[in-house]
DNA sequence: CGGGCAACCTGAACGGTGTTCAGGTTAGGG
DNA sequence: CCCTAACCTGAACACCGTTCAGGTTGCCCG
C-alpha cells in the first residue's frame, strides 16, 4: 500500500523521538515503512529536506494558545513554547536549530518574536537583533539541556545536570535588557 | 616517520579549516598524515575524543590578552574572544558548541565568565545561570552566522546575510539585564 | 653492544551511511 | 479500457567509524 508524504514525515518524527537522531536513517525509516530506502526520495529530495520538514512538524506539534497581554509575557510565551516543543522530541533542539541556521525552515518562532517586538515600542533597528538574541538563547539552552541529558544517560560523561533548568531566569535577563530600551511607557 | 598526538591534532584542525567538518574524516585525516585510518586510534580513543581536542585547540588558538577593568567589559572581552576563536576556523562554532554541550571539553570560557561574574557583585545563585545564558547567546550567534554563510556559499539557499553581525548589540542586551541585578555600586 | 619494551603503524574486515538510477507496479480518471 | 501519474524495487557507488591481530621502529637500560 502506497504511502503519502505525511506518512513518511510522521514515521520520521516517531523514529526520531523513540531512538534519536542517529537512528533516523533513510534505511531504517524505509524499514519502518516496509519500503526500500530509495522510495523515500520520492517524497523528500534529500535527508536535509526531510529534516527540515521534521523540524517544522516538531514546532507545529508544540503550538499552544497565546494568552498574555503585555509584550514581555508574550515573549516568554513564544520562547517557552519553542523550548518545550523542542524538548518534547528526542534531539529536537539539535534538529530545529540546525535547520533554522541553514535557513531551510523553523522560521515561524523568529517571525513571531519580531512581530511582538515591533508591536511593542522596541526601536525598529533593534527588532531583528533582539529576536535573534532570544532564539539564540533558547536554542543554546535547549540544546545543552537535551545533549547533556543524553550524554549522561549514555554514560559518556558524568555531570551534575541539576542546575540546568533555570530557563526563565536567563530569559528574564534578556527581557530586562530589552525593557530598558523600550521608550518609557506605561503598561508593564 | 612516526607522528605525535600533537601532529594529528594540528592536521585535524587544518583539515577542518580548509575543507569543513564533513571532510574531517578518519580516513581523510589518515591520508593527510600518510597513515592508515586505524593509526589515528593510537592517539585518540574515538572521533569524539579527537573533536574534543580540536575544540580545545580552537579555543587555545583564539586566546587574547585581558585588558578591561570593569566587569561588563570583561564579559565583552571573554565573549568576543570566544566568538572570534570559533569563527576563525571553518565549522568551529559547531564543533565547540557540540563538544561543550556533551561536557567533553571547551569548558574554559564558561569557567572564566563565572569567575568574572562572581568577582562582580552578581548574586551567587545567578552566576551559573548568567554565564550559561551568555555562552548560549554566543554559541547561537556564531553557529548561525557560520552556518548561514556556508549555506549561502553552498548555494543551498538564498539569504540576506547582511544583518547578521550585530553581535555586540545583542550581547549588551544580556549585560544590561545583568547590570540591573548587580547591587547598586559605583564603578561602572 | 644487545635485548626488550613501548610507541606507532599496517591491512583487512564488519556493518553501517546517503544517494542515484533504470525499470517495474499499481490505482484512478477520461 | 487505456494511460498517466504516483509510488516503489533492487542493485550499485562511494563513502563512513571502528576493531583487531600482527608487524615495525626507535630508544633506554643493563
Amino acid at each position: 500500500m502506497a504511502h503519502h508524504r505525511s506518512d513518511v514525515l510522521a514515521h520520521a518524527v516517531a523514529l526520531l523521538d523513540t531512538h534519536g537522531l542517529a537512528a533516523l536513517t533513510m534505511r531504517r525509516l524505509g524499514a519502518e515503512l516496509d519500503v526500500q530506502p530509495s522510495a523515500i526520495y520520492h517524497h523528500f529530495a534529500s535527508k536535509q529536506a526531510l529534516l527540515a520538514a521534521v523540524a517544522d512538524e516538531i514546532l507545529a506539534r508544540g503550538a499552544r494558545p497565546r494568552e498574555a497581554a503585555e509584550w514581555p509575557d508574550r515573549l516568554r510565551e513564544v520562547c517557552s513554547e519553542l523550548r518545550l516543543a523542542m524538548l518534547a522530541v528526542t534531539d529536537g533542539a539539535d534538529v530545529v536549530a540546525t535547520v533554522w541556521a541553514f535557513g531551510l525552515g523553523a522560521a515561524a518562532p523568529v517571525a513571531e518574536l519580531e512581530k511582538v517586538l515591533a508591536d511593542a515600542d522596541v526601536p525598529a533597528e533593534l527588532v531583528p537583533v533582539a529576536s535573534r538574541a532570544l532564539v539564540h538563547y533558547v536554542f543554546g539552552h535547549a540544546f545543552e539541556e537535551q545533549t547533556a541529558r543524553q550524554a549522561v544517560s549514555l554514560g559518556a560523561v558524568e555531570r551534575s545536570l541539576e542546575s540546568l533548568p533555570d530557563f526563565d531566569l536567563g530569559l528574564d535577563l534578556v527581557i530586562d535588557g530589552l525593557r530598558a530600551r523600550v521608550s518609557p511607557r506605561p503598561g508593564v
